[in-house]
DNA sequence: GTAAAAACCTTAAAAGAATTGGGGTTTCGC
DNA sequence: GCGAAACCCCAATTCTTTTAAGGTTTTTAC
């Protein structure tokens, strides 16, 4: 009997203990299923080097947020997504996030890739089963809303590059435009003009910034 | 007991009698599956425009190559999906397609952005299940090979224009350099120029076409 | 309602990127 | 080795984007 080994890090406790619950209970060929547990960055990464030199964790998963959004913690589930990447290449990560925003699924689809990505409304025991047996046989998995964000992006014909995105971003964060330019290297009537654009691009000319913001979202970039 | 109203509609005879048989038999809820079928475009929008005076179906399977790839024929399965969204827009596309290269998967994603897309090689009894329940719940459903190519797009940093794509495109079909004018509405030193930039951006630079186009390759271009 | 702040628009100059034509050299197929 | 195709370089042109400086309109706070 073969043995397949979890680490699933998440800061909520109880939440974690559910996965640990749910995930050694999954009826999976002939693998005993073990899984560990990290509530913090820290934690994860220790545990993660610690298996560097004895069996390696086949799957990883990550909650996005590791503790709560107001705290300006500096490291979140995304870096120690990359920080596992290059610790441990083969081993499958699979992220959790609580938001489902267009945004941040395709910021993290694009800088870590992800052998699975799940929105935690769509997380049950059915699920999290498919998607440990799917990213072990063949990757990726993508949970239901995120499948939904992800057409949105490959049936639009808009590409904005990085600047626009931001702009988008911190719109729709609601900063001021006038503030923008603290957060993005080009001068205000730059920002002004795309702004201009960027309405225009999705049909939004003449109207305020939270059509635009609105149609953005419908289209699936925020 | 309710009525799910399946069109599937593929040049090979045989092969959609298979598609009929397994459908026909799937379990789901309280619903009695009913299929038609179809083998030719005309065949395909005769049946759905029949259905739109009486019932409407459900779900539409569709080959994408209609027939041998030789006939120059004008309409593809490609074209009955667009007819098909004019038509009856509730219905729910599933695709199917013999090539999963990257390309034409993103090109059908974006023009008409199916409820489904399923490479052949994945297709069996099981993922037409899942398919078939998948886009009725909460679609979209993609086969593994497809969320293959779908996640190499999502996780690629390189944007490129419709002429970047046809470019390579092209030439990954054997077009020569100097021919490639008859196919984009470019000059000849442009499209020079834009292959130069394109092999710099996969990091081919000074080598042969072939290197560029495989590196287009792993990435998920062509 | 008013005054200040923010958002928005216009214009024109400057910088940057892409296109084009015309020249050339190198590489490939046979 | 020869011819064709591929590739490279350059300078002129055009198109796009950025920028600054000035203005008007809209929103916000009190």
């Amino acid at each position: 009997m073969k043995t397949l080994r979890i680490l699933a890090v998440d800061d909520h406790e109880m939440t974690m203990l559910g996965y640990k619950f749910i995930l050694e209970r999954i009826v999976f060929d002939d693998y005993n299923i073990i899984v560990d547990t990290a509530t913090t960055f820290e934690g994860g990464k220790e545990k993660i080097e610690e298996s560097l030199h004895s069996f390696k964790y086949d799957i990883i998963f990550l909650d996005v947020q590791l503790f709560p959004p107001n705290e300006e913690q500096p490291k979140n589930g995304e870096d120690l997504g990359i920080l596992a990447r290059q610790l441990v290449p083969d081993t499958k990560i699979i992220f959790m996030s609580s938001f489902s925003d267009n945004y941040r699924i395709n910021s993290i689809l694009k800088s870590v890739d992800p052998d699975g990505y799940m929105v935690k409304t769509d997380i049950d025991p059915k699920s999290l089963e498919q998607a440990v047996k799917t990213v072990i046989t063949e990757p990726p998995y993508y949970s239901s809303k995120t499948l939904g964000a992800i057409r949105k992006k490959m049936s639009n014909d808009i590409t904005l590059d990085e600047n626009d995105k931001k702009i988008l971003y911190h719109l729709s964060i609601g900063t001021k435009t006038k503030d923008l330019e603290k957060h993005i290297e080009l001068s205000s009537s730059s920002i002004e003009n795309r702004k201009r654009h960027l309405k225009s691009l999705f049909g939004t000319e003449k109207e305020n910034d939270l059509a635009l913001i609105l149609a953005a979202k419908n289209r699936g970039f925020i």
